[in-house]
DNA sequence: TGACTTTATCGGTAAATGCCGATAAAGCGC
DNA sequence: GCGCTTTATCGGCATTTACCGATAAAGTCA
């Protein structure tokens, strides 16, 4: 569902941004994220160790994650591996970089 | 009520990143935001001839970007002017950069 | 097959969000 | 003071979000 696809319409990407920052934009995912990005991957399981947190609740975070394109998942036996998508993080890195970029043009600073 | 003392503890950071996030996780919020990057400063009702939003809703995403500390406000006149927070942005810039560093670190590509 | 582990999904609820029109507030110029 | 412009705030509404416990689904292994 997303990045599946190569070419993306300006307005369509820019949505897609809007949804990988609201998908890290939360306490919880922000730190999934961190988590994940510490180690190799990680299952759900491993996750809910790191939060006070029902399971499913940590479920629907990684699945949000995986929704906006911030990780991937593999299924290894009854577990799942989650791991980052360095390709997300840096599409965001990129488009902060612009927005700096422009920003230092233009802006007195 | 964003960025005005200079100590945060690590978690209160942590929070305050994801409001970041979240406050351009928004595609009008990450619109008004270019919008901002490419002109100097600008003011509501500049803001408002870019979309067919209403102008209530408008001033309410500006009001929840700069809680968020992304964009600050100068009143001049009757107008508010808006602009960009490099160090709000640099400050994400950099908070990516320590996650894609930390996933080039242990995580295969 | 059946017990077990792990994850995903369902149903429900309380709170937050996004939007609007209407109105208030603040600052001009006359 | 009175209009005018611009922005912020209020009340209300529909939708989404975040969380939970319970349950289903998928896989392993004896």
């Amino acid at each position: 569902m997303a990045f599946e696809h190569g070419f993306l319409k300006p307005e369509t990407s820019h949505i897609r941004t809007a949804e990988m920052l609201k998908a890290i934009g939360h306490p919880v995912r922000l730190k999934i994220v961190r988590e994940l990005a510490e180690r190799n991957a990680s299952c759900c399981g491993e996750m809910c160790d790191c939060f006070t947190l029902s399971q499913s609740t940590i479920s629907q975070h990684l699945s949000v994650l995986k929704d906006a394109g911030i990780v991937s998942v593999k299924r290894q036996g009854t577990k799942s591996s989650f791991s980052i998508r360095q390709d997300a993080l840096q599409a965001l890195q990129s488009e902060l970089n612009a927005l700096i970029e422009m920003a230092r043009c233009c802006c007195d600073d």
